[in-house]
Parts: structure tokens; C-alpha cells; sequence
DNA sequence: GACTCTACTGGCACTAAGTGCCAGACATCA
DNA sequence: TGATGTCTGGCACTTAGTGCCAGTAGAGTC
């Protein structure tokens, strides 16, 4: 009756102002905080958000990426970062990527709460969140194994080094995150980043050395 | 005709001696090498194993299931290793318990390589697979956890060192794994966890020591 | 105003994974 | 012979996710 006499008609420009990707979102972090993750279907959150079914995939390639933060921009702006820094010390520059990622969670701490809340119950987002983490750590390994000689022994380097540099950022931030939010993170993310970096300086240092050609 | 007039009667006991389990593994393996994990569906595999689609959900909780290996068996031995090891020195349980997930996938390297070749290529188990190494990671950082004071530095120090270890025992899987599982890999795992253990002592050792009253 | 182009949504039909439920088959033991 | 436990087959059902087409609104053009 709004506008025309199709039955797809009323609904097809959302009645409120706000964006349906964001609609969506709200609707199902609301849904997921009340009824459970898995209690919830697709149904029930494009029914609250006013939207056609089909319309939630046209926005979310499926029902956990509505939760989930674009972590492809982010993982496009550390590799941005890491590709600019050539001239950089390698162990400061995938520090300062980890700072970058940290940052990115720091960006929209509620919803990375939220996000918190729902990982703690539901395996197949907490499965998720660490295929997530793993590709900050590849970014990571990728950039100092192409800064290091190409032996095994940088091979085993670079890659300790990005894990521990990504297990000292999760570190930080699961305290947090068990702190509901409330103390700045920011001391002990710079406390954990020196001393990952003071431990590992000596193995990169020292795997960068095998590149002489008396090596193997 | 076999047995009975019952139309489920002929392959309610299976035909050959192999146990269904085994014949849907096999026929699963098959499949996905010759026509990919994703054009695979249950019923192809149902149907290669000569049971009832239903049947293979009694013996596999998911597709994905039925590539990955008894995970929850190695971390029940690891976790039963870790907690009998009160007396060796944490960092030493902490290699050693690599070498028990190691040998895991050394005691059947040709399923460890063919489902080495389908994560290459399909996302989602590659995310499973993370997932399962993130479990064994989290066995040995508890672990450590249990061995430091209860410190956010000791909290560091513990998940990092865990971070390592995995992180060096996937950098020799993946080279053996490269290398077709030609070569031994033990000589590698060997210097690879004795380059770990130094590196990380020290940062063991000394989140020890701030359980000291004075430490904060 | 009529036209086109583009970008978006609605809705239908379909595939495939995974679950609940019940009945039948077989082996074992009494 | 009968009771019991364990396994399988088969059916119906829910839900996630995809392909396809029609309809709608807005911007620009003539």
C-alpha cells in the first residue's frame, strides 16, 4: 500500500535509515546474545532485521561471518605495511604489524567483546577465530622468510618468531578481554612486543648470518 | 536373497570383512582425490562404501571428520604424559609432548600426506586442521601455566613457549610433508626442538623467579 | 515525461549437511 | 526359545547456502 500494489514492494527500500548490512549485524549479535548462536537461524535474524532471506548472503557469505570483523582489510593493511617496510629492522616491523592487528580489535571494543562472549561458548567460532589468527600469523612468517636467507633454519625462524609475536598479542588481548574491557591494554601489549623482540632478535640475527657462503 | 526377504537385509552385515568405519575412509580418500573434497558428496561416499547414507554419520560427526585423524586420542596421551611429568623440568615435558604430537602423524604418513594434499587446496580443512593444532597448543600452555606462578608475565612466557614448540613442529612437518615424506624427519624435529628449548629457557626461568614475594 | 542503465532486493526452487526416530538384523546369553 | 544390546537401514525433517529471475529505486540522458 506504501507505493505500489507488489507484494515485494513495502519492503523493498528498508523503512529506517540505517544501512541493512548493519541492520542485519545488530540483529543477529542481539539474537545470538539471547537465544545462543546455534538456537538462531538465518530466518530469525533476516525476520528481525525486516530483510528477504536471500538478501543475508547478498551481505554476509554466511551465518559466522556476520560476527567476525573484516579481517581481510585488516590483513590487506599489515601486508601493506610490511611491503613498505624494506628498510625497517624485520623483528620491529612485524612488531609494529602486530601493533596494527592489536589496533584493529581496539577499533570497535564492543563488538570485540561480544564477539569474546559468543567464541567462549560456541566451538565453531572459536575454530574460526584461530583460522583467522593463523593468517596474521602467515603474514607475518611470509614477510621474514622474505627478509631472511632462504634456509631452513630462517624457515624455523621466521615462523617461531610470527608465532610467538601473534601469541603474545593474543595474550594481551584475552587479558583484556577477561578484564570485560575495562584496563587499558596498551603497557602490556608494549611490555609483551619487547620482550618478544628482545628474545627473538638473537635467533633472526643469527639465521641471517647462515646466509654467508660457507653455509649450508 | 541372501539371507532374508527384508529389503535391508543383504547389506545389514557388509559384504566384505573390512569394518564400515575403515570402508568409508577409504572411499572418502578415493573420492576426493578424484573428484575434490566439495564435489564429494556423503551419498558418493555412501554409496562407494555400500552403506546407508545414516551409517555414516554414526561413525564420522562431519564430513570433515572423516580426513583428520583421532586428534582427541593423541591430546587425551598428551595431556596423561603432561600430567605424569611433575618431576621433569616443564621446558623438557613441553618437547617431549611435541615429539609425542609429532610421531601422531609419523605413525601413518601416507594418510598424513594425502590429507596433507586436500588442505593445500580446500579452505575449510585447512581451517580444521589449525583449529587442531590451536588444541595442542592449548595443552601446552596449560600445562606450563600449571608449572609457573600465576603471574601475567609467567601467562606469557608460557603461551609463547607453547607457540614455539607448535610453530617448530608444523615448520618440520611441512618441509617433510614438501618433500613427499622422503626424508627422515626426526634429525630435524631433534634440532629444531633443541633450538626452542635454548631459546626459550631463559624466559622460563625467569617467570619462574617472579614468584619470589617481592615480585609483583 | 519517457527512456536506459545500474545496483539492489524479494522470492522461489534446489542441493547438501546433519539430526531424530523407529524398525529390522544379528550375536550373545540365559 | 526368548530377552537384551548393538548395529544398520530408511524416512522425514531442519538448516545453511546457491542459482536464477523478476521487480524496484535512483541517477542520468534525451
Amino acid at each position: 500500500m506504501v507505493s505500489t500494489m507488489y507484494p515485494n514492494s513495502p519492503l523493498a527500500v528498508p523503512p529506517a535509515g540505517e544501512p541493512i548490512r548493519e541492520r542485519l549485524a545488530r540483529a543477529a549479535f542481539e539474537l545470538f546474545a539471547l537465544h545462543g548462536y546455534e538456537s538462531t537461524t538465518i530466518d530469525d535474524i533476516t525476520t528481525a532485521a525486516g530483510v528477504a532471506r536471500r538478501t543475508f548472503f547478498r551481505h554476509f557469505p554466511s551465518k559466522e561471518d556476520v560476527i567476525f570483523p573484516d579481517h581481510d582489510s585488516v590483513l590487506d593493511r599489515v601486508r601493506w605495511y610490511l611491503g613498505a617496510s624494506t628498510k625497517t629492522e624485520p623483528i620491529f616491523a612485524v612488531a609494529e604489524a602486530t601493533r596494527l592487528i592489536f589496533e584493529s580489535f581496539m577499533a570497535a571494543p564492543e563488538q570485540t567483546l561480544a564477539r569474546y562472549r559468543l567464541t567462549r561458548e560456541v566451538a565453531a567460532l572459536r575454530d574460526r577465530e584461530v583460522a583467522s589468527v593463523a593468517r596474521y600469523e602467515r603474514v607475518l612468517s611470509d614477510y621474514l622468510r622474505s627478509r631472511l636467507p632462504n634456509t631452513h633454519e630462517a624457515a624455523l625462524a621466521a615462523h617461531v618468531a610470527a608465532a610467538s609475536f601473534v601469541a603474545a598479542h593474543n595474550q594481551v588481548l584475552r587479558e583484556w578481554l577477561r578484564s570485560g574491557g575495562t584496563e587499558d591494554p596498551h603497557p602490556a601489549l608494549e611490555a609483551a612486543l619487547t620482550t618478544i623482540a628482545d628474545l627473538m632478535a638473537p635467533l633472526i640475527a643469527h639465521s641471517s648470518r647462515q646466509s654467508s657462503p660457507s653455509a649450508v
